[in-house]
DNA sequence: AACATTTGTTAGGCAAGTCTAACTTTTATA
DNA sequence: TATAAAAGTTAGACTTGCCTAACAAATGTT
């Protein structure tokens, strides 16, 4: 059984290893930062999570997560992920509200609960933020999505995903009137600063920064 | 804000002044009981809140919950009943099931949760053991209830609430296809062992045993 | 009232998780 | 390649929540 904390060590390791689809292992100041402790603490966890045969570490080595680990830490995301979907479709939350109560409610241990919750819910394959929830065999659907920054000018293409899950994003995303699924036609791409014009669904062409376009997933192909 | 373990305390210490209308005070060995832990650890947490006014507490002396430490048990309890509705209610768990999974979901932090899960679950009054639910405001409905065993030969009543909560009894209740609002007839009273003959619902007469009769609390006009 | 039993407290220690400050290793740069 | 910067580790300390063993107070019994 894992401690709250280790399972947040765990988790933090994971979604690392996504950032980085080539090199999946991460630093200790790396997950330090992550997780708001000092690196000193994070060396600390790393020697007893190793002792555990959660992670693959070695002084001043790389760190990865063992099978064993991988598998812990993708059962806790999906918890959080069925939880948001909850705090969304059935509790009414906002898709900004959903992620803090989520933190606290992936730590809730019985099976039992989260393979109800995931039947109660309709086995939904993405939270509220277009992220693939995982299966209690631990797969996790592959989803192919680029950045809107990397879209062709004239192409059409629709929102699968956030990067940025912060509050003002999210919120700015309400304000224009996008959410997951909504299409977005690429009219104009200001090389200069990266901006573009973009047309949301049917509303009148606007304009976004390089920033803007480099925190939203899209696809070409509509899901 | 407090830790989960000082909210487990505060908790402990409302349920025991509920089992004595009369004397709402608690010893610290009971305490201790209670919670699993030994005296000298509750003495040691007694102190701590005190400190924080939560508790009315002097060496040697009788305690009790503060105006303010009532408030936020109360809190926790109302959390508690409704988590143990949602998990029967909506997610099919059975009613021995439900108090494990609900005393962690207890300690999740978040006014708003709480409010919608209630809306969710259409403002319910009772938890599956049909224990009141606090309001928001902390009111409870003071439910009128008495044993089974202090019913007179040849009277009616139904089954409002258990007391003992324990996957034991509650697996026996289902058996004998006992739930909250069955009535039962008492037919005979045996003064030697206290035990009685009782007819559930239109089944056959039964004998059940004084402990039996003293864990089922009953009211004499139907709900 | 004296003694015995129960109840509650104190002292000292331990594990988990965190920190700061000092140190070491690795990596980048001149 | 020598040196500077960045990254990572260690040592020692603190807090929370728990324990055991010894002690003190309150209560019950003759
Ligand atoms: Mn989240
Ligand atoms: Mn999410
Ligand atoms: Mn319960
Ligand atoms: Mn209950």
């Amino acid at each position: 059984m894992l401690s709250y904390t280790e399972e947040n060590y765990l988790k933090a390791l994971l979604k690392l290893s996504f950032q980085n689809e080539a090199k999946p292992e991460a630093g200790t100041n790396e997950m330090a930062a992550h997780l708001g402790v000092k690196p000193a603490t994070a060396t600390d966890m790393l020697k007893k999570l190793k002792e555990k045969e959660l992670v693959n570490y070695k002084k001043y080595g790389k760190i990865l997560l063992t099978d064993s680990g991988k598998q812990q830490a993708i059962a806790i995301l999906r918890k959080h992920r069925l939880w948001e979907t909850f705090l969304y479709e059935k509790l009414d939350f906002s898709w900004d509200e959903v992620h803090e109560v989520a933190e606290q409610l992936e730590h809730i241990q019985s099976n039992k609960l989260v393979d109800k919750l995931e039947e109660f819910l309709g086995f939904p394959e993405f939270d509220p933020h277009g992220d693939p929830i995982p299966k209690a065999n631990g797969d996790m659907p592959k989803v192919e999505k680029i950045l809107l920054s990397e879209v062709k000018e004239g192409e059409v293409c629709w929102v699968v995903a956030v990067k940025d899950t912060s509050t003002v994003f999210l919120q700015y995303l309400e304000k224009l009137e996008i959410t997951i699924g909504t299409p977005i036609k690429v009219l104009e791409r200001i090389d200069f600063d990266g901006s573009m014009s973009i047309q949301i669904s049917d509303q009148e062409a606007r304009n976004v920064s390089m920033k803007f376009a480099e925190n939203l997933f899209i696809t070409l192909h509509q899901r």
